[in-house]
RNA sequence: GGAGGCGUGGUGUAGACGGCCUAACACGCAUGCCUGUCACGCAUGAGAUCGCGGGUUCGAAUCCCGUCGCCUCCGCCA
């Protein structure tokens, strides 16, 4: 028999009866009966049982097979016994007869096992990851992964967007995440940088009247992980000129729209879009989940009504309403503590029984003015009211807070696809690290032509063409129109504290295109991996990612980073000191 | 940088008030039996100095200190 297949597993069925066929893949199970052994063969796309007699041929090397081994059967497809159908497996309703068994390749008994589903210690998957990768969960994530870019590779295709790479070996960017840095032989001393995103280069590619382009593109950011952030990951990276944000927007969802119906089969209802400002009231958050229940309320005019200054003083007063639920003291304890370490000085909270009220509060707060604010939320008799007094966006962030551990607490999360567009972000915010304004989103952030004329005089309140993609409470992409105007560029530069001679040092080669004639562009990037995670249902980008890396940022498979030689040190003109 | 959780045969877990642990269970592995299983079944067996180092104690998987690793969260991530 020669090396190859005539099919893969998934597709032995019945159309395939009384026909010649040759698998190929590793063995999954084997079960055997004495003088009847069944093995079921695995390769990329499921599991094809082979069954196989004393007298058949191919018995002594089944006999004789592992998990793991690799084999290649050549025989005829059956239709199974009556009532021994397996309506588990695409090839459930046959089997198959071998005539031929190649045993390609012995295994070791695996560490751990690729046919049971049960949870490994995420280091030893690592280690093993080719192991692990045969598990059908992972092998089904490389497959949606490779569906969803080819679906998105043809969207874009077809509305004329070019896929152009960019460099990996860039040049440092002083705003933003830390870079990772390889350092240059030729240049003694001087450093590239990974990019943490081709932003440069696309906007560049804007000037060069590319139109519209777009790469799958490797980002890089030297910062903590986390579940949902590796070092290096992958973004769907998009620029456009002459489009205005409606247009990104449309054509954008559009994109995703067209992304759920071909590879999830789900058909997404239109997103809907927010401002920040509505955004950070109605959710206490820049990227909401729709799924965790209702809105914030705003009690802060009811509040100035009451005689207690805790609430009647706060600039702003919020209350998260827990609709027919009856917390225990337990539970509101629990979120009192979480309402301070939030920042918050305390949680008042009101339970409206069918008879009356509870309150945290009722030692300063009459029955009246309990009815009041429960009232002002319109909250029902067997309803609970969580209330946070605060200054500034504090006390929304804390409700926001609250409303998201109530919803998963009580179960309260809805299933579904709640997609939203946030627009609007400030373009500035303030770093307390730094001491002065730092830009929200980037410093080719557009501002809002409204608030232009406030550059100057009131930073802090100017708005921004940015907007991101949120998918239920999980930002997914973030984008904005760019400044296309060199001297708007350079007012936005001086509002960040950069002098004349760092602005020129920086970004002069970019303010030098702009006088080159640009285009109004704008653009987005999608972080793939979030996408595909929340595709999955996977509870970490690892699960996306065929060889990703441990929160210490390690590989274990590779044993990376690592030590290197004294000469290839040398060669980049680096000592090692710790 | 900070906080928390976890670490016990190959895998997943139990044991945690110190002695009942000569460390249990399931899966896996090995050997034998078994002709319709599909998480096959039955029988027998091998396999662990309880992450590592130190301490307390007559005695430590169990208590204390340190350390390493993994995971989660905060900071950080324009």
């Amino acid at each position: 028999m020669k090396i190859g297949r005539t099919h893969y597993a998934q597709d032995i069925n019945e159309t395939l009866i009384g026909q010649e066929v040759q698998v190929a893949g590793w063995v999954h199970r084997r079960r055997d009966h004495g003088g009847l052994i069944f093995v079921d063969l695995r390769d990329r796309t499921g599991l094809v049982q082979i069954v196989c007699q004393p007298d058949d041929s191919g018995f002594a090397t089944l006999d004789r097979v592992r998990a793991e081994y690799v084999i290649q059967v050549a025989g005829r497809v059956r239709a199974r016994p009556e009532g021994m159908a397996n309506p588990e497996l695409a090839s459930g309703a046959v089997e198959i007869v071998p005539h031929e068994v190649l045993l390609l390749s012995s295994a070791k008994t695996p560490p751990f096992s690729v046919a049971e589903a049960e949870e490994v210690d995420e280091l030893l998957r690592l280690k093993y990851r080719y192991l692990d990768l045969r598990r059908p969960s992972l092998m089904r994530n490389l497959w949606l992964r490779d569906k969803s870019l080819m679906v998105v590779r043809e969207f874009f295709h077809e509305h004329g967007f070019l896929d152009i790479e960019t460099p990996a070996l860039a040049r440092s960017t002083p705003e933003g995440a830390r870079d990772f840095l390889v350092p240059s032989r030729l240049q003694p001393g001087h450093f590239y940088a990974l990019p943490q995103s081709p932003q440069i280069f696309k906007q560049l590619l804007m000037v060069a009247g590319v139109d519209r382009y777009y790469q799958v593109a490797k980002a890089f950011r030297d910062e903590d992980l986390r579940a949902d952030r590796q070092p290096e990951f992958t973004q769907i990276d998009v620029e456009m000129s002459f489009m205005d944000q409606d247009a990104i927007l449309s054509l954008m969802e559009a994109m995703l729209h067209r992304l759920f119906a071909e590879v999830m089969d789900i058909s997404l209802d239109p997103f809907p879009r927010m401002t920040w400002h509505q955004a950070m009231k109605a959710y206490g958050s820049d990227k909401p989940d729709l799924r965790a229940g209702p809105p914030l309320v705003n009690l802060t005019d009811v509040a100035r009504t009451v005689d207690w200054p805790v609430l009647r003083d706060a600039e702003h007063v919020v209350g998260v309403v827990l609709p027919q639920y009856q917390p225990t003291r337990k539970e509101l304890d629990g979120w009192a503590e979480a309402a301070r370490q939030g920042g918050a000085s305390g949680l008042v909270w009101i339970v409206r029984e069918a008879g009356g009220m509870r309150s945290s509060a009722s030692k300063w707060l009459g029955d009246q003015a309990l009815a009041t604010l429960a009232n002002a939320a319109h909250v029902e008799p067997g309803d609970a009211l969580l209330v946070v007094a605060g200054n500034g966006w504090l006390p929304y962030e804390v409700a926001g807070q609250l409303r998201l551990l109530f919803a998963r607490h009580a179960g309260r999360v809805q299933t579904g696809w709640r997609f939203l567009w946030v627009t609007e972000f400030p373009l500035f915010e303030w770093s307390e690290e730094e001491g002065r304004l730092v830009s929200a989103h980037h410093p080719f952030t557009m501002p809002h032509p409204d608030d232009i004329e406030k550059i100057e005089s009131d930073p802090a309140s100017v708005r921004s063409q940015a907007y991101d993609v949120v998918l239920n409470g999980t930002e997914l992409a973030s984008g904005s129109l760019r400044i296309y105007q060199p001297d708007l560029q350079a007012r936005i530069f001086q509002v960040l504290g950069l002098s004349a001679e760092e602005i020129q040092n920086k970004f002069g080669f970019l303010l030098d295109a702009f006088q080159y004639g640009a285009p109004p562009h704008g653009g987005i990037a999608f972080g793939l991996d979030r996408l595909l995670m929340l595709m999955a249902g996977a509870d970490s980008i690892r699960d996306v990612i065929a060889f990703p890396k441990t929160a210490r940022g390690t590989d274990p498979l590779m044993n990376a980073p690592s030590p290197v030689d004294e000469s290839q040190l040398q060669a980049v003109h680096l000592t090692v000191k710790w």
